[in-house]
DNA sequence: AATCGTTGTTGACAAATGTCATTTATCTTT
DNA sequence: AAAGATAAATGACATTTGTCAACAACGATT
């Protein structure tokens, strides 16, 4: 299970995230007082859908999943990685998580009490503007998703998700996929058979390479063009 | 085209709407002065997306539909109808729209200066908590619609159509259909033709009954059923 | 009433996609 | 190294869904 630590100081997150530059050293003082680290091997879920959200969760190690938990599938929204935070919608609702979060590779994490937070959005309205806009941001994504899976055919999808991989993600080329292709699939709306049969078709296409984990877009043109097309 | 009036007031809107009962009457003053009505009749365009939006919108009497243009087709995020108000997340991000908006019955709607709208977020937090609660709210009402599309089948998506028309947005039953089959289609991420094709199997099967564009739903139950079980 | 354009409806068919069963590879544990 | 578990890959098939073409219904205009 979890472990719990207590090794790195907010300030380190301020370094990293443009979201708690706004914060003043003492703000960062009092969310600093109200946070701890825990940390996850690879699998265990971190929150889950449906269940109460005291805190809100900064990834400073490995990395994460969000997903919704629909009809025996589940929807992957994205992966968070340090120092990313996840704050779920819930917090200014229902209080409560509306999707579920695992770490896909060992992981920490900071939990930060979701009171702090909620208190220094309303004291600093720099602080404020910027969750607003990182909600914002987080919105406009979700909505390039939508477009994604509702109209686009299965060789768009999953050209979308290997960009996202490749560009967001791991930010490398060639990248070690360290998400299963169940994982693969769950974040293009497919099966896992048709995850892997269309990965297979672009790499005799030499659209890209594998080697076990291994990936690497050899025609990135090509990736988006089927992007856009659908 | 579109036609300029100026009739109501402010004070109208924060007696119907929770978001404008946070801010106090000089505030509602200020909004107040930096806002025009204009009317559209059905069919007309209110905003567009990939345009500026140095306004945003609150229907103040028909009903709109805010909808992704995506490749080809149209993605209906919601319909929204007096008063409520739309605001795209553009506005804390690029100051563009992210979707557009259309009348579907003709309509009127204030124009409101998003700076102005910004800037009492800024000084009122209770203001800006009572809006990022209707951001949020938005977000989980996309998550529903995100598991919907992608999860389910087609009489699952039309079931989840059916029930957000009667109970969210006409609030009665029967109800009169003032959308369009293609903007049901549209709703449900489908084509036209299917989507009128599971009308007609719900209507032989006793769900409802329709004569033109009045639906009654006979059989709320099983409905759900359909909706629960994809 | 006749015409035209739009929207709604239907049927036949093709394409996209999921499901199931089976095999292969990979990794861990013994 | 052997065994077992898990993940990945493949093939056959059924189902879901979209596309196309034709037609009917409706409203607006002449």
């Amino acid at each position: 299970m979890a472990r719990f630590t207590q090794t790195s100081n907010c300030v380190d997150c301020n370094c990293k995230s443009s979201v708690f530059k706004k914060l003043s050293i003492p703000e960062l003082e009092l969310m600093n007082q109200n946070r701890f680290e825990v940390s996850f091997k690879a699998g265990e879920i971190m929150f889950k859908q449906g269940t109460p959200s005291p805190h809100f969760l900064c990834i400073t190690r490995g990395m994460a999943k969000i997903y919704i938990e629909g009809l025996g599938k589940n929807l992957i929204l994205g992966l968070i990685k340090p120092v990313e935070y996840i704050f779920g919608p819930g917090i200014y609702v229902d209080n409560r998580h509306h999707y579920s979060a695992s770490a896909v590779e060992d992981s920490t994490a900071c939990m930060v009490d979701v009171e702090t937070y909620k208190q220094l959005v309303r004291k600093n309205p720099d602080f404020a503007e910027e969750f607003i806009r990182r909600f914002s941001q987080q919105a406009i994504i979700n909505f390039d998703q939508f477009i994604s899976l509702t109209q686009k055919q299965m060789h768009g999808r999953i050209a979308d998700a290997l960009i996202y991989l490749s560009e967001k993600v791991y930010c490398c080329n060639p990248f070690e996929l360290t998400i299963s292709r169940q994982d693969l699939a769950d974040l293009s709306g497919m099966s896992k058979e048709s995850a892997i049969r269309i990965l297979k078709e672009f790499k005799e296409e030499g659209i890209l390479t594998s080697e076990g984990n291994f990936i690497h877009v050899l025609n990135r043109g090509q990736l988006q063009h089927i992007s856009e097309t659908g």
